[in-house]
DNA sequence: CTGTTAGCGCCTTCAA
DNA sequence: TTGAAGGCGCTAACAG
């Protein structure tokens, strides 16, 4: 068996008591020097390991954290799980993951798995309507939890980006390239974030005093394949838009494959900004000006954030939003 | 408290025995009709939820699956994970995530805490020279695990994919096109793959007849900084190839980068085929003639495997090579 | 078909 | 500074 060797097995190989190798193993209570080396020297001799389960049990508390993330494909994800990761490593701390698939039903019965596993925290990136369900559930069974992506109107520690900004600041880019007609693919209804780049969107125009077609927002539902459809829909149009910013990463992938199946080029035929950044973004053409999140840096704050509420529980919630960079390259019709 | 209902309080609620209670909820023994139904409605009531930790102290083993993975960028492993994931999900198994970043003292690290944790068993991505550290580990504490990606020469449970003939399958493609100063970026030394996919590279050759420059096998080390390197160095030479094979994802785009910044265009200043599929290879330039792995299948089928083997654990080990597709596109120089 | 009874490995109060 | 002992919630013989 894994890590069969016992506390047990090692108090009496120091010839001490449980108890005592328990505390030199957590340092809860001061041990003498002496016995401590005797029980550190056992350890060693026996290749001591802890086992976490049984802790648990005992002290009725754990050292891992849940995942509940809509998903790992896609770019923007793996990159976020990456912070997580490197963060919780740094604590020692387990991370458990499950994935919600964008979907409230899905989420929920994933956060209930995690609760039963009785973790000491969780992450969530909260799927539309979360509301009624994983909300719900988090309010009957709290424990410490931290909203990531999507910034909702709850009070929660919370970490995510500045949307509207920098949505307002990308379009805005195209306005003064002398576009007027410019279309927003935009993201999943029910996610804040798609909200707030709506907004952004909405902004630059009212900021420069321009009135917004209506039409000119399609919704691509976060997806590829939604992604493609909004592009073959704008494109089939008597007056198409000169420029299109699509709200996310596979949005924009499924957007640019319609504008190569029609034999577009970007940015000759149409402009083309997006947020979120591809990491292969100076490879490929289109060179694409994208809005680069820091999603490496949210996933470890995220960590960061729940470690502090783990510690501190009366702490007031915290609402933490980075900035995203501009990344300016040609697909916006620049150099 | 999260779940704080425990199966004694469900036992005095519904007036039978916890062991009783025990057995409606695992199905481990006939439990007569109406006394399940009893014992269910008082789950039901008191909205009663398991505690795997305790279980698994009592049972002595986990539902909880370890996963060793090298890393969770580039495109390779996110959609490996989603494999895992959906597949551990239809059975009802937990997943442990840990990092090893390619590093055998990494790895070692990461597998103990695994261990510690008491899973179930491991899925694993063996870095270089593990078998001094992780494997020795493994074989200390004899626990279930698959080997995914990188297969090796060991007794166990392994998936990967078919690396040799699918690489000399697109190489070939290169040498009947005519290009005869063909390069190849290698992956890093000490992975499988990497050995496996050069030695394709070089059977093609040796199929057709065809002597090979040593010096067109270039190391990458499987980052896209190697890659990049390499053909940097590539078209710094007196005679540089017509065309070049990149062993995985990250390297091709390094590759790519170093191509762009040369101001050289692919296929016509150089043809490119490249291992890996990118999940946007047809939205943008160059598109990508690829070796496309079953990533997704390759994850499903690693937990397959550990549940068979953790249901019987004298069957043989069994190594499973899935086939890659070749995708064809226009950057070989076709069309 | 069901109940009783030991633990699983560890933490933690209470004594000494 | 240390030990003894009870219990965390559950499983699994062993009886009945």
């Amino acid at each position: 068996m894994a890590g069969s060797v016992t506390m047990t097995m090692v108090a009496r190989a120091a010839g001490v008591s449980v108890s005592t190798v328990s505390h030199v193993v957590n340092g809860t209570r001061p041990v003498a020097p002496a016995t401590r080396q005797i029980v550190l020297d056992a350890m060693d001799r026996l290749d001591f390991t802890h086992r976490p389960v049984a802790r648990s049990l005992a002290a009725g508390s754990t050292t891992t954290i849940g995942l509940a993330i809509s998903s790992l494909s896609t770019t923007y994800w793996p990159e976020l799980v990456a912070g997580f990761q490197e963060e919780a490593r740094r604590w020692n701390l387990q991370l458990l993951v499950a994935a919600t698939a964008e979907d409230n039903i899905h989420e929920e019965r994933a956060v209930a798995n995690l609760l039963a596993h009785h973790i000491a925290g969780l992450v969530i990136t909260p799927a539309p309507n979360w509301q009624d369900t994983t909300l719900r559930l988090l309010r009957e069974h709290p424990i410490p939890f931290v909203i990531v992506d999507r910034i909702q109107d709850v009070k929660a520690d919370q970490v995510g980006v500045e949307n509207e900004t920098s949505s307002a600041a990308i379009v805005d880019h195209l306005i003064q390239r002398g576009h007027t007609r410019i279309a927003m693919i935009t993201g999943l209804e029910g996610l804040t974030t798609t909200e707030e780049r709506r907004a952004g969107y909405l902004r630059a125009f009212r900021h420069r005093g321009v009135e917004v077609d209506p039409t000119l927002l399609v919704p691509g539902g976060s997806t590829e394949s939604g992604g493609r459809r909004a592009m073959v829909e704008l494109l089939a149009r008597s007056d198409p838009p000169t420029a299109v910013f699509s709200a996310s990463d596979s949005m924009t992938v499924g957007a640019l494959r319609a504008l190569r199946e029609a034999n577009l080029t970007v940015p000759d035929d149409m402009a083309m900004v997006a947020f979120d950044e591809f990491p292969w973004g100076d490879a490929f053409e289109p060179r694409l000006t994208t809005v680069a999140q820091p999603c490496f840096a949210i996933g470890a704050r995220a960590i960061q954030m729940l470690r502090r509420r783990l510690e501190d529980p009366s702490l007031p919630p915290q609402t933490l939003r980075l900035s995203p960079e501009i990344v300016h390259r040609s697909s916006c019709g620049c150099r």
